[in-house]
DNA sequence: AATGAATGAGAGTTCATTCAT
DNA sequence: TATGAATGAACTCTCATTCAT
């Protein structure tokens, strides 16, 4: 008799789904992976998509506290708030070469379930603002930190898919640094 | 009798791979838009799997063919070829904001179905290699321009994803400008 | 709902199995011979195959410890070894005309189905060792009981055939009697 | 456009069938065989079960005339008749390793499919007859001549199998070879 | 005749989910 | 709460058969 908590649950899941994607990872996949047995699964989530929600949900919440939040640290210079960011992110987004997990099932998902698209967008938003602070805070203009901030993040999670595909974790390293050197020298 | 053509059965799955995935399309959801029944199918590709390669190995094909060919054209100036080459692609990957076949199912199978891996492989080496072209006849030395192509693939990729998030073909607009906006005033 | 024990699916099996072949019997067949759904079956089995592998295997173990056994019980004569075998084995092969599924399915699948062909050879080996070990207690030499024990397996394996195509288990009875006429008179 | 005949037709697919048992044989491994395609085999036989229907018969004709026919060939000894007869036998039966059409197919359909039925009775039927006449021949009265003919065709049917699960021809070749030995010196 | 495309039933299998114990 | 058995829908795939060309 496994005793098993939901948080515990959850990050088992989020490396399945990170991994294997949304469809091709079985509650069966995950129940094993929990070693719990499958009928177990449903005393701690009602449906697969609910646990999906609650894994995303939980995900959102460690990026928004853990990540995100660097870029309203108003201790630190806008650029070493980005390597900051850049230093944390790393580790997580490349282990395994797994990627990110809201990258990785946004495209996967979003024709079909419409019920992951709410956080996934706010997952977006959020890293979109925390670029935005950062680039905004660096003595760019409010459409100039946007746009500077959008296009890094689609720069990151073009890098984060052309990893998977060239098994090679330098891309993102590389995309980070790329970013980097939009900053301002004046600052320094 | 409806006599359907493995071109017509291609095309057609294009659309529904593009929008739904690959493993939320069913052979049946196939099937029926095709007007044929599901065992007909397996008359023209004796496995989905089998249909998804020809179904990438075309597009791929098409993509070199029709978009990435455009970098090598030495009758245009470098920052036309790109400006053909996204009003080329720009209808392509917006058409019901469903993005691009390949980077939508990138994500999805990389890390789960090793067959697909070598023509999406080719696929994102053969842009990195047209945008490349690009930006080396532009002046840059070739370290600088195979960086410059491979964030703008990127970039690009990652604009496709949000576009898809936000709901807004807009996004898509906005990469490419940026990317644009990259190329020496010196050659105009 | 009806809880059914792998045994009790394995016991029903064989019948299906023998009476309709290998391929003739479908998952569903059994399913509903159980008083299952065709997908529960996968909850005891996980292929068609592997059912049937287990199926053969018990029926192996039970005709080893039931009936070739006889063969070695040494407080019995040869030859009321052989009564004994016979009489033992009768009811087995001869209920609802339906042979030995062993001999039924050997043919079926041998060319096709490799994962069977140790079992099966198994079954023959063992079924041989009995009769040589009987025939020779009985006073023939190693070549002799060999030849013998060969031969009247042929001849019941070949009876059962006869047997299910006249459709008159008589034979299979006329078979043994056949075989015991063999025997020394001088043992009794 | 290959012409082929109904005859090369049915003779190829004795072989198909003799290896692969009736049901494991599809119309498209039988067609392509042929060097037809599935569709064009229905201009010849509008059904599988026809087919085979015709397969069986072909093969009682031939063996009827070929090899049955022998046993009431008065200018040879019975025994010689015998010898002669598994002479014959032995290639067609040891090909490959495949064994007899007739006793391939017995048991796996005829839990299942009475149509088949009919002929694999007179095939045994004309078998055991012909035995039956040479072993009356040979000076054995009705019932020792027939008594003595089931046996012996059970024995061959009996040592196809073995041959069959032990990859070994010399099997059927020893049964042949006892068979022999019952033959009475008082005629030699 | 031969072809190639389509049919439709059904096979084996997977899977999210339910529920008595 | 955990288990293990059952469910039923859906999925991929096979196959005998049909038929216009």
């Amino acid at each position: 008799m496994k005793k098993m908590s939901k948080e515990e649950i959850v990050k088992i899941s989020v490396e399945l789904f990170r991994k294997q994607g949304y469809n091709r990872t079985s509650m069966n996949d995950l129940a094993l992976a929990c070693g719990l047995h499958k009928g177990s699964f449903y005393h701690h989530f009602h449906s697969k998509e609910a646990l999906m929600k609650e894994v995303l949900q939980t995900l959102l919440h460690y990026y928004n506290t853990k990540l995100f939040s660097i870029a309203h640290n108003k201790e630190l210079l806008p650029k070493e708030r980005m390597e900051l960011f850049f230093k944390k992110q790393e580790p997580i987004f490349t282990s395994n070469l797994h990627g990110c997990l809201f990258g990785n099932i946004t495209l996967e998902t979003i024709g079909v379930e419409e019920e992951f698209r709410t956080v996934i967008h706010c997952f977006f938003s959020s890293w979109i603002d925390a670029f935005f602070q950062i680039f905004y805070d660096d003595g760019n203009d409010q459409t100039a930190a946007l746009a500077m901030a959008k296009s890094s993040v689609m720069e990151m999670e073009g890098a984060l898919m052309l990893m998977r595909v060239f098994n090679d974790a330098k891309i993102l390293h590389q995309a980070c640094e790329h970013i980097i050197s939009k900053f301002n020298h004046i600052n320094h």
